[in-house]
DNA sequence: TATTGTTATACTCTATAACTATA
DNA sequence: TATAGTTATAGAGTATAACAATA
């Protein structure tokens, strides 16, 4: 037995737990809406850099058809820009355009402002545990 | 400053980290299939007990509008069911079915062996400090 | 053949707006 | 009036299935 039913217990109240505070910062109006699924894409490409649509199915979890659409969209919203592969002719590559990074840069900002509220309702240490949990979420995420 | 840029983009990776890991788990196929959302909204059946579209929408940050449709289907399966409110005739009060439970509890444990393997793979202090986290995001979802 | 991407169709969850019924 | 719920409409994200283009 490697992990006790109250582990699994927690992380499942882990995933409900996020999920309603993902819900809870979608409510967050901005000048421009963002959807998790897109704040995710964008944070990809401005910190891997481009990436095709397969990339970015295979990264996000979800279908090429599923992320062909998202980005369709986020094309046609000009947050995004598509480009031929230099070499091979099926593959396209996405890159952020220069007001996808605008638009991450503000709406970050609402979202930050709420975050931050209800950050410093918390102890410093408490603080400093939620930093080191991020990197062990996602260390699971890149579970097979 | 009560803040630091580090901790603001540390729960921004949190997000964006969680929000993979939601998306990768939804794909894990079970004999039938529960949503997150369904899934936040059993458990919370589950814990509290009989609630009314009302008290879900705001447990779960969204309009009454969106959690009406979302239970309409969820009763539709049978997942859960409606009963008039003793003494106010306005509200709706929604209780897990026997099949809400079962479901809830098979679907619960196809997500729990992806978790566990995953969860594996993390030192023991490591397994701590996410059980911690839990509390915390909790804290946070609860902020206005 | 295998991979990349597109098109077509459908379902879930979400939102806004306008409505009815009850307190 | 205020609150609880419903109905109608729309948009985003997801899935499956079938297809075309390229490697």
């Amino acid at each position: 037995m490697n992990t006790t039913p109250k582990l699994e217990a927690a992380v499942t109240d882990l995933l409900v737990a996020t999920g309603q505070l993902l819900r809870r910062l979608r409510a967050i109006s901005n000048t421009r809406k963002l959807t998790w699924s897109q704040v995710a894409i964008m944070a990809r490409l401005e910190e891997v850099g481009p990436m095709t649509i397969a990339d970015l199915a295979r990264a996000e979890a979800v279908k090429p058809q599923s992320m062909g659409g998202t980005l369709a969209a986020m094309e046609e919203e000009g947050l995004v820009e598509r480009r031929p592969h230099p070499t091979d002719g099926r593959q396209i590559l996405f890159t952020l355009t220069a007001d996808g990074r605008e638009t991450r840069r503000k709406v970050g900002l609402a979202k930050q402002e709420w975050l931050s509220a209800a950050f410093a309702k918390l102890k410093p240490a408490e603080q400093q545990t939620l930093i080191s949990a991020v990197e062990l979420i996602r260390k699971i995420s890149d579970h097979e």
